[in-house]
DNA sequence: TTGGTGTCTTGACACGTTTCAATCGTCACA
DNA sequence: TGTGACGATTGAAACGTGTCAAGACACCAA
């Protein structure tokens, strides 16, 4: 408890009167050494105070015990979710999480690789930021460092990957509003260019036979706000009765300017959310929204992550594709 | 490009016909070397797609190139702007950061501390889960590895720390209430155990001459929700006219719930919330909130650890102090 | 030629582990 | 009493860096 700096295994070994060999061995293979014996090297090491160093076990063993999660941006409710969903399974195994923040930008992602690659991490899970074949993440592979992919799962069988599957999303929530009777219905969307948004839409498309697609720049509340806009200026027998958002931010905006101009909702118009954050329940009107297995996709693709691990080069990749579920609350149902 | 697991600096050397050395010394003192031999090196290095190993070189320094964020909830909105301030501050000195999240679990903590310690990190930002006075810190400090406190700088002048003035925060919202008007004001709040709660209650109280305390059991919309349910059913002459929450889930809460009986915001009945998260402004009613420097508190913390870095044993700790801006919206002030 | 100076390069060690083969006792059995 | 076997312990060699004192070399002035 009072060596000054820091206490090697060297002096463990000294004050127990036995080799370092002996040290290792209490510390990892305990059942190799003698009760006594182990009993006066444990003594020492608390009388030292002595610490493992896992940087000269790294070097020893050719990589490090931590585990990489690389996302787009930590501030996104999705993301925190999908993160604790990896730390519990990865607590498990005495390993660590290392969050990695890309702020979507190919830039950073790639030095942050750079990075853990020079770390020598056990894997990395990745959503990337770019193009899923990222030539750094294939130098990751082929060093041996298991790389499972997070959402975005498309189209690629030469590694594992979990994902959420986003047409279903979109069905479920246009089917729906159908079901409640609703005809002219809008979608409300980001840009078609990202994946997400476009599986959606589709989905939708499939089950509500006139949808009207309004696109806008971004994923905010404030695109949400101008959409709503654009929606209530239509002439009444014309305009939808109801919209479904490509995600919460939109739908939030959408509930706040129809609130705003007096229209009730869900009466003269019903809005359904996706992703279900923690705020869509806390709207004003509670928001119906596609809720996706955040959590479970973390501790999924921990999961293949280990078994990658385990499996060594007889390892078959694996895609897992989860379902998500609507969850129906006031936007759409009028309780009172 | 092609050598399959991983290639050393020996190999490196043999390929560029040099020792060692010279290859350390163009990676990390290139000016010490002649511009041809550096670049025979280079040109190695690139051959057989070499990486340094990064545990090796912590083995060497004796500490690895890491700091650590040690927070109560990465879902939190409030820690996860946190850890950007720290990450702008971080990488720009070539470290990496590493989030640890203790989900206010003493134990996980103490579990994530000891890791840390195996690992050399370079330094520790840390909210504690307990005690401010952790005996695993304490030998973190002892061992030479810098601590910042994050937001529970309170009466700890022997280490460096990081919070916000959560009195002056309470006094802003209440001044601002009083300003509008206001004489009859509600303090809804979590339990006063938690000292930022008991901060903001103190400072609104030291403004507000009548203020009528509410606290509840915990800092959820579900609370705000049942705090604004026993305000309505007061009756109209002792009724507050105007409510101050201890954070923006309560005052959310209270909104949802006032505008579910038909209360007017802010006409009725005016709502200050505290954090000035994101979705404040998304609200039905945008709400006035009490915003903290989120990002700044995280890069203040990370620049006082590296200051303890640079300044050795010299260093003398710093207690850093923010001041709270209140946020004005239509939830206090009626604009249409 | 000698000595000195300055620029590049290098050999060798240390950092703290883990592991493997080898050693040392001890004990049971023939 | 000798032989084997077995359990406990250990010496030594790696893992891949960074550093430092010392060496090599070229050049210039005396």
């Amino acid at each position: 408890m009072n060596v000054p700096p820091t206490s090697s295994i060297k002096e463990v070994a000294q004050q127990a009167r036995v080799s370092i060999a002996t040290v290792s061995n209490v510390l990892n293979r305990p059942e190799l050494v003698a009760p006594a014996t182990r009993q006066r090297v444990l003594d020492a090491i608390a009388a030292l105070g002595y610490v493992r160093n896992d940087s000269a076990r790294q070097l020893r063993a050719g990589h490090s015990r931590m585990v990489a999660v690389v996302v787009l941006d930590v501030s996104n409710p999705f993301f925190t979710d999908v993160v604790r969903g990896v730390e519990s399974i990865v607590d498990t195994t005495g390993n660590m999480v290392i969050v990695c923040n890309t702020g979507e930008d190919p830039a950073r992602e790639r030095r942050q690789l750079e990075q853990l690659e020079e770390q020598r991490v056990r894997g990395v899970l990745i959503t990337p930021a770019g193009e899923n074949s990222h030539p750094i993440l294939e130098r990751l592979i082929k060093r041996g460092i298991p790389v499972v992919l997070v959402d975005r799962g498309a189209g690629t069988r030469n590694r594992c990957s979990v994902a959420v599957d986003d047409v279903l999303g979109g069905r479920l929530a246009a089917a729906h509003l159908v079901e409640q009777g609703h005809r002219r219905i809008a979608f409300v969307g980001g840009p078609l260019a990202i994946r997400q948004v476009a599986d959606r839409h589709a989905g939708a498309a499939s089950v509500a036979t006139s949808l009207r697609l309004f696109e806008m720049p971004a994923l905010t509340t404030q695109c949400g706000r101008t959409a709503a806009e654009r929606i209530a200026d239509l002439p009444a027998h014309r305009r939808p009765t109801a919209v479904f958002c490509a995600n919460d931010l939109l739908a939030l905006g959408v509930l706040q300017e129809m609130t705003r101009r007096g229209m009730k909702v869900p009466n003269d118009i019903a809005i359904v959310g996706y992703d279900d954050i923690e705020y869509a329940a806390a709207a004003a009107v509670p928001l119906s929204s596609v809720a996706q297995p955040r959590e479970q996709l973390g501790r999924t693709a921990a999961e293949l992550l280990f078994g990658e691990v385990n499996d060594g080069p007889t390892h078959r990749h694996r895609q897992v594709l989860f379902e998500p579920e609507l969850v129906v609350r006031e936007s759409t149902v009028d309780r009172s």
